[in-house]
DNA sequence: CTCTATTGATTACATATGTAATTGTTATTG
DNA sequence: CAATAACAATTACATATGTAATCAATAGAG
């Protein structure tokens, strides 16, 4: 089962800090999107039913928290925009960037820092 | 209007080699999808309605060509998922895989290349 | 103990999407 | 010219998604 976009909206604010109380949440979504506290309440419910959060009781009210981590999502929709459009490398996605000139020198930095990183490590840390 | 990932797939034929007959996408499909020939002209007549195709009379049927450009459409889908995931920008997509071990020696190949490119072509083109 | 406010659960409804089947139209064949 | 085959156009239908409103349960106020 695949989160949707609101649904991210939703359980990114439970990534920044759990575990948080629905109208925690509410009150933090607001600041992004323009959603009404059913809307929030909606999508809790539909990441409950697909398990990418949890909920505890704790009185009368409940404190959700993540089950699906962020670097799970992260990988997942990044590797499915990899193959479906940069034959699932990440190298083509970044020369795709370059010639768009969609690089900013804030990324050539990261990528100077990589690549030296890598070169580092790369004599202790076989392949 | 957003393309979906099943109008992708069609689209993805003519970005490859247009224009084309309904008979000969249905055909090119088959190789990736088990769609049948009805679910491909919905997709096409999808695509027409978004005006992500055009389609030209050729006698009896239609010759179908892209109108979106596959650039565009990768650019868009990227900036998305950039824009979602990693604060807009490329670096730290390309960091967050490097982290995972994500990258492959052909990537770190083309990232090496890129900015070597990018460093020869750095005096000459302001910028 | 009853009323109300709070909060979660259920239901709603329009549009999008995946996946076709059915219908309509026209060119070709006999 | 009539029947059929080849296409395109329309309709279908289930599930997903965006965006709520309403219903139900229960804890706190009086």
């Amino acid at each position: 089962m695949s989160i949707s976009d609101a649904e991210r909206e939703v359980i990114e604010i439970l990534w920044e800090k759990s575990p948080l109380t629905a109208d925690d949440i509410i009150e933090q979504v607001a600041d992004k999107q323009d959603w009404g506290a059913a809307t929030v309440k909606t999508l809790l419910n539909r990441l409950l039913k697909k398990s990418a959060i949890a909920a505890e009781k704790d009185g009368r009210r409940y404190l959700y928290r993540p089950v699906l981590e962020r670097s799970d999502y992260v990988e997942s929709q990044s590797q499915g925009l990899l193959d479906k459009l940069f034959e699932g490398r990440v190298g083509p996605l970044v020369t795709y960037f370059s010639k768009q000139d969609k690089l900013t020198s804030e990324d050539v930095e990261d990528l100077k820092r990589l690549i030296a990183d890598l070169e580092d490590g790369e004599n202790n840390d076989g392949k």
